[in-house]
DNA sequence: CTGAAAGCGCTAACAG
DNA sequence: CTGTTAGCGCTTTCAG
């Protein structure tokens, strides 16, 4: 059986509630007892359980971190981040992967709460008022989405879009098309939305093709509509479909950049590796991790809302945009 | 304030007790009154306190997965099959990331123990000493590493290792360097091991260079040593350290695979995409994530030990391997 | 500064 | 089948 604080209690001839005292508020016990509990404690091999702990003071010490898709080379570096941060403040972290469903998203949300002093949702795919409905039971952060009223951690993937396209535009393209991502993603919105804007204001013809999944499939799935187009350029959601266009593209017979540049979104490790190398736009995921886990921590002990934090993207260019055969041969 | 189960109580007109079995004893309760209790919970939106539940009833319904480094894409599939497999028989996980330190996982472990009922420790860094010990704390199921004792789920790395030896000798290869990595890592021990047996019975030379961080940077800084040695082939001790060594080498103005042949561990996602794609050992993440859950499970709710469980692993070949240059030109 | 006592939300014998 | 009565391990008044 575990050793609890009546062992300790026990053990160095006090009462629980001072062993109690000597290790949640030191300064109310007197120095020598205190030393003299901690000893006991420590021949004992006591650890506070903190489950119980939270029964009478209703604060877990535990985060949860929700995101779609573990698997996607987009999340590991931010609940890395955000799991050392909390670590960091002493909290442990459940980490849940809703498999880009919202049911699954809202049943685990409901299943946690309990269990967590409040949870990071990072790229939620459930409707806003669902969120703002959890929010009352569960104190949020929301990360990559807006919602009025909780606390955010955007990255502006806008800025890198733009930057995306001008890049593009600059390059001779006059036709891009965008790969959107999953309706309910507030960054595809984002960047269809800021690649729109970016081609009006070049006088550039935008075809949106989608929405398609966020994975290699997804953009191998597109791959046709797009070779049948018009665009000499494409702006995907993410790199993985980025990714799979280009193969399936490449199956068709293009070349990438040489008949169609491709931009992806996220700038993960892949985009470094793969071939041709992705110009793409990075997202600073590991300060949004970080950063979501101290507004968060901000919010549970403070009560305060700590308001919405904006991090900067930037396009980051690499070997598969380049200017257009026809641009090319008209000099 | 959330509401408790004396609010469903009250609601429905049954001692809480009542309101305890028909959440968690169905059987034993009158189906009328079960439905009425069910009716008024619903109405008040009662979910019961998994955490105050855990304090009698000695089970926490939580599970903890500790890995190594969050964001190596060795550990997402594996965690992510972990985590919906924990689901699927209604356990939470805390994920925790030890930075590959053993100090590190061994308090998180410490710090975790009260909290859930078991805990899979994948490519653990502590020793087999200090595993047993917290072993007495907490249920393990150990990944990737053999300790007496304890269940374990084993990818049987030497059987690729071997495969990817023989595949190296038979493309010509005499003299292999084997990028070893860290010295804690079972994994990194059993390649060695299987590499140096399966050399040996070839009368291939076998030239060790490490131990090595299990990280693009622990490749790189190899590479001088590499590319000096009578090596013409090399096995590294994972996929991040091959494309580091990769990338080294070719800045030094090396080919690979033409001036050397390199062999990866893991088969990343990376692997397939990187230029040149990866030859590499395939390691059935998914299968030890959802299998470790298994056992966990299994022995948590029994009790009895459910022993070892071996995975294959095999060889994927691809691009980063060809003849030695010598042996092509001697035909 | 320390002890006594009540209670966090839930379960688990034990009667009835 | 259901109510009563004790706790699970810890914190938190309230006295002293």
């Amino acid at each position: 059986m575990a050793v609890t604080i009546r062992d300790v209690a026990r053990e160095s001839g006090v009462h629980v509630s001072t062993v109690s005292r000597a290790f949640s508020a030191a300064h109310m016990v007197n120095a020598v007892t205190r030393t003299r509990v901690m000893a006991a404690a420590e021949r004992l091999g006591y650890r506070p359980n903190r489950a119980a702990r939270a029964l009478s003071t209703r604060r877990t010490a535990n985060l949860g971190v929700i995101v779609a898709d573990i698997a996607n080379p987009f999340f590991p570096p931010l609940i890395k981040a955000a799991q050392a941060q909390a670590r960091e403040r002493d909290y442990h972290v459940f980490v849940a992967d809703t498999d880009e469903r919202a049911r699954v998203e809202e049943e685990l949300v409901r299943s946690m709460a309990k269990q967590v002093d409040g949870a990071l949702l990072v790229a939620s795919r459930l409707s806003g008022r669902v969120i703002a409905e959890l929010g009352r039971d569960v104190p949020f952060v929301v990360v990559n989405r807006r919602v009025r009223g909780l606390p955010c951690v955007l990255m502006d993937v806008a800025s890198g879009t733009r930057q995306a396209v001008d890049h593009l535009v600059a390059l001779g393209h006059r036709d891009i098309a965008v790969l959107t991502g999953p309706s309910a993603s507030w960054t595809a919105q984002r960047i269809r939305g800021a690649a729109e804007e970016a081609a009006a204001r070049h006088g550039a013809g935008l075809h949106p093709v989608g929405p398609n999944p966020p994975t290699e499939e997804g953009g191998a799935s597109a791959a046709a509509e797009v070779a049948s187009g018009p665009a000499t350029a494409v702006l995907a959601y993410n790199d993985l479909v980025a990714l799979g266009l280009i193969r399936e593209v490449e199956a068709l017979g293009l070349s990438v950049p040489g008949d169609l540049s491709v931009v992806g979104v996220d700038n993960t490790h892949i985009a470094r590796h793969c071939r041709p190398a992705l110009t793409t736009v990075d997202m600073p995921v590991v300060a949004a991790g970080r950063g979501g886990i101290d507004l968060l921590v901000h919010r549970v002990t403070t009560g305060e809302d700590p308001g919405t934090v904006t991090l900067d993207t930037r396009l980051v260019v690499r070997e598969s945009t380049a200017p257009p055969r026809s641009a090319v041969s008209r000099p």
